[in-house]
DNA sequence: CGTCAGCCTTGACACAGATCAACCCGAGGT
DNA sequence: ACCTCGGGTTGATCTGTGTCAAGGCTGACG
């Protein structure tokens, strides 16, 4: 979200310096996170952590994408946090695992072993501060999404989930962003959702019946269009914000 | 919230030492955080900060009630945190408020202006590190309540609010914490809620009249009395936490 | 080629919570 | 003593989502 997080993004293949950590490292310390680092993949569906187990590791994801979610005892589910490739999972000082992280898509991560980790970041103020801003952004996105859930509408929820995934994917393509649409339609964005209605329902606080009839909503009155499934094609981006209700414009002001 | 957090408390009546801050520093470390600061009052209702403002200062609650509001264009508004005696207010390394924040009873803060706070952080890790922990907290509250927003009942709603008045005022009186309720029950816990119906309305994303209806339905159930319309008894606190449908028991695992 | 399992869509209906409206109560102010 | 005003309660009704149920589509697999 921040400019910060924006330049970082080189780490969605994981070069030798790990930018997504710390874009401002010297290499000295780089050359340290390297010794500690390992990868990890994870099947779609497979659990990454569960809730209340011990964590071992800290990391990026590195491609995919996975979940944070919070159940409770009777089922009912809701999405705490959407892990896309260069966000960063786990809390250097807390011991265990506040939440189900579940890989949605195929998923790797870049790991580093807990221990090392911290006692790498006490001793590199560029990480630790790094690390806040990161916090500081996730907090920002958390509350923002309280807005989301609080106050609007099931249209608007869908409107905003399609605005974040299409600004998400804007950072991340390898340059191109948001691919642009069919070339008929210029200023068009599209992008892949790659979330089940069950997923997006889960983190909008919806039933996964409401979240279908709401897309077919906004396909209906020309917001968006469906390529298959998973597809959506934006002709114009400004209307579909409008239909989110959003004041903020996009991004955060940094 | 976390065990960090409530040993630092004695800041409510901000001596020398500003515990909220770090309770590990040093004499030096907290001489020069006594050099820049200040206090500020503010009378209830009036705006601490509006968002989008230049933030010049940092700084932590001494006493009163504050709240974090986002608002729609159309006036639809959430509240995204409420901040007690303790907590902390501002975005290191941010420059623009995100929030508006308010406060709703007379409130005193203690601030650091925000260079030289800023500065400070990068000399002193503890510091930096307090601030990285302090922020996780708040990450894990608004993740909590994202739960509460996307998958409670009204009734529940009220309840997890109930629960958290009653916790965080647990920890924080002049030792006495909940004060035991009158003496012909014993066990009970009993608060004051310093908020109008409206305020926790917008914390749930609920209408007030439905708040007003749901705590009268906790009443009648017995599971709350009522002295006045702001103070609040608690004969069972398990209870009240049945009530909110909760599975994290109350404090977070750390 | 048929069948099966996931995922998605659509419909009919129920209900929690919003909305609109009236009224209550207690604290100041004159 | 009276008025006013902000906050709170309560009732009647409306409506957006949830719930339950049926059926469609597509890709994997025998």
């Amino acid at each position: 979200m921040s400019a910060a997080q924006m330049q970082s993004l080189d780490c969605s293949d994981c070069p030798i310096r790990h930018r997504a950590v710390c874009s401002r490292c010297e290499a000295d310390e780089l050359e340290a996170l390297n010794v500690i680092k390992y990868y990890r993949s994870f099947q779609a569906g497979q659990p990454v952590i569960w809730s209340g187990d011990q964590m071992t590791f800290v990391g990026s994801v590195v491609s995919g994408i996975a979940t944070l979610t919070q159940t409770m005892e009777d089922g009912r589910t809701q999405m705490v946090g959407l892990l896309l490739p260069s966000d960063f999972v786990g809390r250097p000082g807390r011991s265990g695992a506040a939440y189900n992280v579940v890989a949605t898509t195929d998923v790797v991560m870049c790991c580093f072993r807990k221990k090392p980790f911290e006692e790498l970041m006490v001793r590199t103020p560029h990480i630790a501060q790094r690390l806040l801003e990161m916090t500081l952004d996730e907090l920002d996105a958390a509350r923002e999404w309280m807005l989301v859930l609080g106050r609007k509408t099931a249209r608007e929820k869908i409107a905003s989930l399609m605005s974040i995934l299409a600004r998400r994917n804007a950072s991340l393509g390898p340059e191109l962003g948001p691919e642009p649409g069919p070339e008929e339609m210029p200023g068009a964005v599209s992008f892949d959702l790659k979330l089940t209605r069950e997923a997006m329902a889960d983190y909008l606080g919806l039933t996964l019946e409401t979240v279908s009839r709401q897309i077919t909503a906004l396909k209906k009155a020309g917001v968006i269009r469906l390529e298959g499934k998973r597809h959506v094609i934006v002709p114009d981006m400004r209307r579909l914000i409008e239909e989110a209700g959003d004041d903020s414009d996009g991004g955060l002001v940094d």
